[in-house]
DNA sequence: GCCTGGCACTCTGTCCGCCCGAGTGCCAGC
DNA sequence: GCTGGCACTCGGGCGGACAGAGTGCCAGGC
């Protein structure tokens, strides 16, 4: 087990490159902090803790840098969640409350989210699959042409065209939309398949076909997990990312634009409470160079999706993670709102 | 005027320059063009070409580079349209066909572009100011909170809480949606204010409230030109821009990411033909050292939106145009036949 | 046993001077 | 009006020298 002091060292060392972007040595590491020893001391601890994997040298008589295990001490031990300021609070619950729906509320988060932590921000839409139903409407666009409108409890709406196989009458579209909503309307999503698995028996022989094809359209759409969406922001701040710009930054481009692998990477990530995944801790190999600090958010007790941000390794955890915590809560909070 | 060699070597300076991204000389360019003349000559003819500043030297005694000024007149001049290949064509069909909405046609189209011109995509989602209105729906989620949606002919889908100031009942609310849809469905969005003006009269003064709430939220929506939206695609081609990296990548991520920019400037772009912004013609100063190519589509025969990709202005012309085109004239078709 | 000061060593980044090659402009000649 | 020739210029690459930062290790002191 590590000393206390050394500990303490890596802590020093983690926040000195995180500030300075520059390989930290020994003597500035006794002058940045009063540690109560000796530079010569500092380098026995640092021999050590490059012993363990906690630091690396990028060359020979070079400072040190913090290797992802480092980090990851750093993250689990000795970094707290720095709170946001007052000030800071008020400005997010601001900036949020101005939102008229659902597509401004993630804007706006997006936005707010790059702008606190100074990094590339990620919402997810609240998804659908922990949602409740909210209403489900039908239009006839045409004697055999049905519109089928989902609206969710989180204000999503999602509407898919059905083809029906015979003509369907205002009356019958009435009577189905009727007992759809009565059976579904404030029903879990997975709920839902059973509740109206017998529904096509309640009607004439004629409208069986059209009423299996929209409840279908519906099963479907409530399934469909490419309707995962989410929203992303703050790329220009992948500009500050270090030196060796080209190399970095276009896996991670290329990252942010498979929105599938995202969705995925924030789908690992732990339930509930905050999950960082730092460096190489990223199964995706394009994001082996930074870090993803995501959370859970949600209207009411339940988190219903996640967000998050993507920075490097090399990032101000306590401050992100602070950010991204106070940005979850209050996005939770409009959600249970509207 | 310059003479017609003039112009060749003119055209032979932007296409080797495109190709190799390095000055090119004129050595170069008798041994790559047989232009039938000597080194020599086409340096007199470089001489005047920078005179008139189609073209530039780095520093003396390096090659030369066209000047936007030079790739205005290749654009106008010299370099056509070049058609996509059948095989492409159909690649792009087959791609487009699989689309299930709105949002993925979109989305597909921006991925599409993106890949064609290995550049970055940007595509409006057709405006709502030149469609018309295929549906209104009207829910009552609460006795006094109505759900307002409209449902556009390009298949766009818009919802509005709407709080009332009294409650209102389920048959005031179907009388509401059944005038309403019987006056503004199939009519454009521009005739819609005059077509609703008398509508609160037909109704009980208890429910007039109401009724003008959800009017007046419907011409909201109809209005609401923040809700001129577009999706962005293929940010991970800036990396290819060039060397001088962070400084040209930074101000375009940013003017990326600010919608209200990129809006901006495919609204002053032509409202039919293709437009190509090259360098200093762009009004927003970030997207100097970058060209833009865009063009209107739509369903039938009327541009309802546009779509084009921002590139270095050191872009191949002549097939970043073709491409556009063609994506553009097969979303129109996907779009009109949904 | 742990900390400390001192010392020799190593490596990087940078600055300078040099040379080479590519490219130019100009001129005289055809 | 085109061409070959020639002198000139400038940037990029290469190599050596140097300064600075940082290390590892060792012997001595608390």
């Amino acid at each position: 087990m590590l000393s206390e002091r050394r500990l303490q060292v890596l802590r020093a060392i983690v926040q000195d490159y995180v500030g300075t972007e520059e390989p930290v040595g020994s003597k500035a590491l006794t002058e940045r902090h009063n540690l109560g020893v000796s530079p010569a001391t500092v380098r026995n601890d640092m021999a050590a803790l490059e012993d363990e994997g906690f630091i690396a040298q990028p060359h020979t008589s070079a400072g040190r840098i913090p290797t992802d295990k480092g980090y990851r001490l750093f993250v689990d031990k000795l970094a707290g969640v720095k709170p946001m300021s007052p000030p800071e609070r008020r400005a997010i619950q601001n900036f949020l409350d101005g939102a008229v729906d659902l597509d401004d509320v993630v804007a706006r988060t997006v936005r707010l989210l790059a702008q606190l932590t100074r990094q590339v921000a990620v919402v997810q839409y609240p998804s659908l699959t922990r949602s409740t139903v909210r209403h489900v409407e039908l239009l006839s666009l045409a004697p055999a042409r049905v519109m089928l409108v989902l609206i969710t409890d989180t204000g999503r709406v999602e509407q898919r065209m059905v083809d029906c196989p015979a003509p369907f009458g205002e009356a019958s579209l009435a009577d189905l939309r009727a007992r759809l909503n009565s059976r579904v309307a404030g029903r879990r999503f997975s709920d839902v398949p059973t509740l109206v698995e017998d529904l096509p028996e309640a009607f004439d022989l004629e409208d069986r076909g059209t009423v299996s094809a929209v409840l279908s359209t519906l099963l479907e759409t409530l399934v469909e997990e490419n309707e995962e969406r989410l929203m992303i922001g703050g790329t220009a701040n992948l500009t500050r990312f270090g030196h060796d710009f080209p190399l970095t930054i276009r896996p991670v481009l290329e990252a942010l634009e498979e929105h599938v692998v995202l969705l995925k990477l924030l789908g690992e990530a732990g339930d509930s409470g905050m999950t960082v995944r730092i460096g190489h801790e990223n199964a995706y190999e394009g994001l082996n160079s930074t870090s993803v600090v995501s959370v859970g958010y949600g209207s009411g007790g339940e988190a219903v999706a996640k967000l998050g941000v993507v920075g490097p390794t090399r990032m101000d955890y306590p401050g992100t993670m602070g950010a991204v915590r106070a940005v979850a809560r209050y996005v939770g909070q409009i959600l249970a709102e509207s």
